[in-house]
DNA sequence: CAGGTTATGGACCGATCAGTCCATAACAAG
DNA sequence: CTTGTTATGGACTGATCGGTCCATAACCTG
């Protein structure tokens, strides 16, 4: 019926997560996002609208695909803190986290509260993070491996707010073994040392 | 000699740590600093030289405020952990850090590695904390509040990333209540349960 | 091949960006 | 009070910002 996209929709996001990542939401400009995603002016703003919903638009697959990669991590057998601490670590070679840096905590950073869209975003996913977290921290409480007494939702909050830590120290140049021993020290709050 | 300043530079330089922390380095425009200082275009380009050495210089102010009042809460006598647990939590009533957010998770958010003044700031800051931390983890180690084989250098950098944690908590909108209860069961893995 | 529809690229828009220029104001030293 | 020096505010700069317009290209349907 008509003239189809050059471009494909998919890779198009995937760059522009790129750039939005690297700069942040304010300082990635039109200009910067045409051509880190291989399209026209025009383009991006025929299939996107504008810089705005594309963001949340990119803000919503980042969340989408972190998530997956955390799922996977905690869906692994064995013991409950291995999964959790693979969950803690997923995404963050630090190489891609200092050439990008993650767009969830970025914008939470840029944005505070301030923008109920990029909030519903994130409050989403952070719910769904907190619950993936919760169960396999009451997994480890059943099978004995952590405390009897743990809380499994307070539990949850300090796994959620380590890994922000470790994204930032990550995007400060933090060596992926200084994580993995962070990581495992905080973890050790979570049970019977 | 000549004419003086009409404004105070520190509590210039204040306003523009709030106008940074808010906005980013980016996204503050020369504009929102003259108005948030309250001085003019020219005062600011005569006594700060450019946007970003005003910047550099408001990140270094605000690194050492850090570094105080992190530093007050560990010499708190008593527990080791609960000096460090203040030290965790201090300056973050969450109301200012919605407000204005951290200068420096912000630095290290938006520049990464990226630019080698920021890095020098933000690694000085960085090595001061983790000392600070070592110094009091070692305290609670020697008085048995600790586990015996704890590594203090390892404990202070996972107390880092906390902290950096529970700052984009802080700005993503958490409550303190909420921080304390990450904060104190993290730490829980600094000692025998 | 013809007609309808959408995608594309480049020129273009007013607004705002960081930074400069300059005339004037306000002070200290003589 | 005069003179030298610095601070100040407002006008101004070229560059870049996000976004739009429009002529043309490329495709699908008939």
């Amino acid at each position: 019926m008509a003239r189809p996209s050059e471009f494909d929709r998919d890779e198009a996001i995937a760059s522009a997560i790129r750039v939005f990542a690297r700069h942040g939401y304010e300082a990635a400009s039109t200009s910067a996002l045409i051509e880190g995603m291989g399209i026209g002016r025009q383009s991006l703003y025929g299939a996107f609208g504008d810089k705005r919903r594309l963001f949340l638009e990119a803000l919503r697959r980042y969340a989408d695909g972190s998530l997956d990669g955390m799922a996977a991590a905690l869906a692994r057998p064995g013991r409950a803190s291995e999964a959790i601490e693979a969950a803690l670590l997923a995404g963050l070679g630090s190489a891609d986290e200092l050439e990008s840096g993650c767009l969830g905590v970025g914008s939470i950073v840029e944005f505070s509260r301030s923008d109920p869209d990029v909030n519903a975003v994130n409050d989403a996913a952070a719910a769904q993070v907190l619950a993936a977290f919760a169960a396999r921290v009451k997994d480890g409480v059943a099978s004995g491996e952590f405390a009897a007494d743990l809380d499994a939702q307070a539990a949850a909050r300090m796994l959620l707010t380590l890994r922000s830590g470790l994204k930032v120290a990550a995007r400060g140049g933090a060596g992926e073994d200084e994580l993995r021993e962070a990581a495992r020290l905080a973890m050790r709050g979570l049970g019977r040392v």
